[in-house]
DNA sequence: GGCGATCGTTTCGTTGGCGGATCGAGGCTA
DNA sequence: TAGCCTCGATCCGCCAACGAAACGATCGCC
């Protein structure tokens, strides 16, 4: 459990993740397109286009765009909404599941780095 | 000081200062550009255009375009080098460090409120 | 002084994200 | 069943970022 992140720590930490982002060999994905993946993966189900343009402040077709290129990548996947036909639901996949997982391990070794 | 710091807090906090920050009347900046500030601002000076290239695995003109769009928002400056006027070394703004700083805060609040 | 190397920038054509308007499919109510 | 609403997707023109190649300016060296 952290104790008190300070700005300056996270800042710190914030760079080292991303710098190993943007070096790596991985998708770049745009600002919008890592906060829908993390929306996704880390708040309850279910996600819809529409609560996730709520949730993010932004336009309803940004959103299918960043789906596009999500699902393109096998990060994310579309789900008929069985119940209402209209309405589109977003699932995790596996592919997503470790992308996260190893950005997360990132974190946790720029954040383990500067212990001490 | 923050004590191992795993990687799902890891995640949750990058949610939530991303979300905030996308969510936001700022300008949204691409991963490139943001790496670029970090570096500039958090590691030593000086930071030279090549330097940043190799530093981030990245082509030149991406940096001298990167340096652009960050020298419109007056978040760095362009300054001759001197000593080599082939090179161009980059300075931080007091916009640039307040936008920082806010963001750092942002980061702060949200590893804050996972606490306990 | 001449010449190759190195600096950051510019040009070129391409790709991809953007907002706003609009669409067809589907749901809801009477 | 008719009319209206809401859903996500698509179309449109625009703008920003991309890599590769070429450029002018400047340096280091002989």
């Amino acid at each position: 459990m952290p104790k008190t992140l300070t700005a300056h720590h996270g800042l710190e930490i914030w760079r080292r993740a991303l710098t190993g982002s943007v070096r790596g060999e991985g998708p770049d994905l745009t600002a919008r397109q890592m906060a829908l993946m993390l929306t996704v993966y880390l708040t309850p189900q279910p996600h819809t286009v529409r609560g996730l343009a709520a949730s993010l402040n932004v336009s309803k077709p940004a959103i299918t765009r960043a789906i596009d290129r999500l699902s393109q990548l096998d990060y994310v996947r579309r789900k008929p909404d069985e119940a209402d036909r209209r309405s589109v639901l977003l699932q995790r996949t596996v592919r997503g599941s470790v992308f996260l997982r190893d950005f997360g391990e990132q974190i946790a070794r720029a954040a383990k780095s500067l212990e001490g």
